[in-house]
This record gives structure tokens, C-alpha cells and sequence, in this order.
DNA sequence: GGAATGACGATAA
DNA sequence: ATTATCGCCATTC
């Protein structure tokens, strides 16, 4: 009841997502909140912020493609090792077109 | 109870 | 392409 209990099963269900998320792929904030159906891209952003450190946080991205603010260079450096389709002349920017990834049924 | 906050998103300039 | 604003929405002060 306590309010850590509903905001613990809510990150549990972004974290098992994002663990979902294969290799060379990502989602956005707001596909994952559209998915979970509750709470909005800054609630997955709160809960990434917290507990994103054991799963594959760089998979997640901003609409824009930004990458994630902070960790820019270890997430870029993680998708050029995974094969992530990049963009830009300096390959920094994710390309969503062909990177975007949405759960199969 | 109201204001501030934040790993967002869409839009305007 | 970049910056500035505003809307969103649950949490925290």
C-alpha cells in the first residue's frame, strides 16, 4: 500500500522491458510507458535514473535519439561494440528508423 | 495542499 | 540543426 509498494511493481515492469530490448536495438521513454500502458516517459525516465544500473540502460533512448544525458560516451561506446545503426558524420546520434525496436505481440 | 522536480515529448522560432 | 517553451504526470518537499 505504501506508495513504494505500486512505484516498486511499476519499475519492475520497466526494468524486465527494458532487459527485453535486443542487442543493436532501443526504445524510447514514451514507447516504453505506451507498452507498460501507465505512467508517462518521465515516470520510465525516474525509474531508469534509479534502478536503470543492472540492465541494459543505453537501449534506451529519447525520442530525438538523444542518447542519455550523462553517459553519452559509455552508451555510444556500447552500440558501436553491439552494432546499434548510428547516424551523423561522427556516428554519435542512434538512428531511430532503423534502431527503434517495439516488443513482438 | 501547492510548488518544485525530472535519464521526456512535441512544437515554435 | 539548436534553443526555448509548454504540456505531462507521479514523486518529493
Amino acid at each position: 500500500m505504501g506508495r513504494s509498494d505500486a512505484a516498486e511493481e511499476y519499475a519492475e515492469e520497466v526494468l524486465a522491458l527494458v532487459e527485453r530490448i535486443p542487442p543493436g536495438r532501443v526504445m524510447t521513454y514514451g514507447a516504453i510507458a505506451d507498452v507498460i500502458g501507465r505512467g508517462g516517459p518521465r515516470q520510465v525516465g525516474a525509474v531508469m535514473s534509479r534502478y536503470g544500473g543492472g540492465v541494459p540502460w543505453h537501449r534506451v533512448v529519447a525520442a530525438s535519439g538523444r542518447l542519455v544525458p550523462g553517459h553519452e560516451v559509455e552508451a555510444l561506446r556500447r552500440h558501436r561494440a553491439e552494432g546499434t545503426p548510428l547516424r551523423g558524420p561522427d556516428r554519435d546520434r542512434i538512428d531511430l528508423t532503423a534502431a527503434f525496436w517495439y516488443p513482438p505481440e
